[in-house]
DNA sequence: GCAAAAGTGTTTCAGCTACACCCATGG
DNA sequence: CCATGGGTGTAGCTGAAACACTTTTGC
C-alpha cells in the first residue's frame, strides 16, 4: 500500500488522475488535492452481458450494498490494448469466459452523463483514499454488449463492488448514472442485430430444442412467434443441425434436440441473413 | 506567436502535450522535448461526410499537397461538448452547414492504428514546431458519418491540409492512416442503415425526381433497381409526397417532382420501415 | 385416457419480381 | 419520327401468416 500526498497546479493535477486510475486499478492509493477545474476527457468502456435463463433475458449487474444501487461491469483501456481486448479482460474478469461474443454498439459522451457519481462516495470511503475529483471528471464510455451461457457463468465481483449477480429485465433496478439507458440501448442493438445475424450460438447450451430456441427469441423481442413458422424459417437459414437425440424428461412428446452448424453460422455472421431492396 | 521550450519528465510531458493539442488549434508553437514512453489514450472523432453528385457517392477529404495524402475531416472533444457536437463543429467547419443528418457509427482502437503517421512529418514541417510525440500517440477515434446535400457545401480546408474536396468512392484514393477502412466500414453501416429507414432527405435537394432517388439507392448499394418497383416499393412508405410540378429542359418526358413528407419522414426515422420476424 | 407439447403439412394472401404497354419530349 | 426516358398496369412466383391434424409423453 503506497500513500501519496502532495498539493500541486491544475494542469498537473489531472495529469495525476489519470495516473490514479492506472494505481486505482492496482490497488494503490492516492490522495490528491484539486486546485483547478478539469480538463482531460476520460474513455471508459461498459458492459451489457446478455445471458438467458428461466425464460428471462438477464443482465449481468454489479451491486453496491451501502448505495442499494447496480452498476453494469466496466473498465478502461490500456495502453497497449484496444477497446475490444479490454472488453475482453473484463468480461473475463466477471464471467470467466474466454472469447465472448462482444460487440462495440454505441459510445455515451453526454458531458451530464458522469455528473453526481454516487460510487464517488462509495470509493472516497472505502479502504483507497482517492478523491473524489477524479470520478467527477466526464468520461466518455464505450457501450458493449456480450452474449454469454447463462450456466457456464461465475459472476464474480470486482473489489468496490459488493456483490455480481444476474437481473432480469423485467426486474425494475436501480443502476448508477446513465447505465439504465444504456441497458436499452443495448437491446435495441440486440433486436436490430436478431433480423441480420443468427444470434442464439452464445446464448444457448450446445444442444437445445426448438422451443427454447424460439423462446430466446421472443424474449429478446418481446413479442410471441408462431411455433410453425419459426421453425421453417431458421431452418432455411441452413445454420442450425437437427440430431438424433431427444430430450427426455420432462412432461408431453420429447423433442428432438439441435445444435449450430458453426460452419454456416460462421458465414451467415459475415453475411447476414437477409435484408431488403 | 509563442515559443516554449523546456525538458520535463515523462509524466508531465504528457500532459503538455495534451494542452499542446488545444494551444496547437489555437495556431500556437510549442517544442516538447520527450524524455520517456506514452501514456495516456487520445479520443479523437473522424467523419465521413457522403455527398451525392451526378450519379456518384462522393466523400469529403482533406488533402496535404505535399504528401499526395488524403484525410477525413476530424476533430478532438472540447470538455464542454459530446462527441455529437463536436462532430457538427467539425462539419460546421468543413461544409458551412448545420444541423446535418449524423451518426456515429463505430470506434476505431486498434493499438497500430495510428502508427506512421504520415501527418507528423507534413506538421513538424509547417510553421508550427510541435513535436511529433503528441501524434505518435495512440488515437481512440469515434467514426461518425454524414450525409449532406452536395450543392450546399462550401468545401473549406483547416489550417494544416491544403485543399478540401469531394472525392468519389470509384477513384482509387490514398488515404492516411486507417481512413479507408474507415469509410468502408461507413458505407457498410450506410447500407445496413438504408433497409431500416428512409435516407435520402439529406441527400438530395428539396425537390427531386424519382429517378434521382432511385439512382441514389442504387449508388449507395451498388447494384441496379428496378425503376417501376422501386417506385412503388418507396411510395409505399408514404415518405414522399408526389408534386404537380415537372422537371422541364431534360430531354424526353419531364418527370414529376417529389419531396419528402417530413412529418411522416420523421416517424418513419423513429419507428424504421421494416424489418424481419 | 387425457392434457399438453411436439412434429408435419396446407391454405391463403401480400408483396416482390419481372415484365408490357403507352406517353411525352428533344433532336 | 424516332430514340429515350417516364408513367402505369398486371401476371406469376415466393415467402410469410394462419391454421389443422397427428403423434408422443407423463400423469
Amino acid at each position: 500500500m503506497i500513500q501519496i500526498s502532495f498539493e500541486i497546479s491544475n494542469e498537473i493535477h489531472h495529469l495525476l488522475l489519470f495516473c490514479a486510475h492506472k494505481l486505482f486499478n492496482k490497488k494503490l492509493a492516492i490522495s490528491i488535492t484539486n486546485t483547478g477545474k478539469n480538463f482531460l476527457n476520460h474513455i471508459s468502456l461498459d458492459c451489457v452481458i446478455f445471458g438467458f435463463h428461466e425464460g428471462e433475458l438477464k443482465v449481468l449487474s454489479l451491486f453496491y450494498e451501502s448505495l442499494k444501487l447496480h452498476s453494469l461491469p466496466g473498465g478502461f483501456i490500456g495502453v497497449n490494448e484496444s477497446l475490444e481486448e479490454a472488453a475482453q479482460v473484463v468480461l473475463k474478469e466477471r464471467t470467466g469466459l474466454d472469447a465472448i461474443f462482444l460487440k462495440q454498439f454505441q459510445v455515451f459522451s453526454d458531458f451530464e452523463r458522469s455528473k453526481q457519481n454516487p460510487l464517488v462516495e462509495k470509493i472516497t470511503k472505502s479502504n483507497t483514499t482517492i478523491n473524489s475529483d477524479f470520478f467527477d471528471q466526464r468520461f466518455i464510455t464505450v457501450g458493449f454488449y456480450a452474449l454469454v451461457e447463462y450456466t457456464k457463468v461465475n459472476p464474480t465481483p470486482d473489489f468496490i463492488s459488493d456483490s455480481c449477480k444476474w437481473v432480469s429485465l423485467n426486474e425494475k433496478i436501480d443502476f448508477i448514472l446513465d447505465h439504465s439507458k444504456i441497458i436499452n440501448k443495448a437491446l435495441q442493438s440486440l433486436r436490430e442485430q436478431l433480423n441480420s445475424q443468427p444470434i442464439g450460438y452464445n446464448l444457448l447450451p450446445d444442444k437445445f430444442t426448438m422451443s427454447e430456441l424460439r423462446v430466446l427469441y421472443e424474449t429478446i423481442l418481446g413479442k410471441e412467434l408462431d411455433r410453425r413458422n419459426f421453425q421453417r424459417k431458421i431452418m432455411s437459414y441452413n445454420i442450425l443441425n437437427k440430431l438424433n437425440e431427444r430430450r427426455k424428461g420432462g412432461a408431453h412428446k420429447s423433442p428432438f434436440l439441435f445444435e449450430f452448424n458453426l460452419e454456416n453460422y460462421e458465414k451467415a455472421l459475415n453475411d447476414g441473413l437477409q435484408g431488403g431492396w
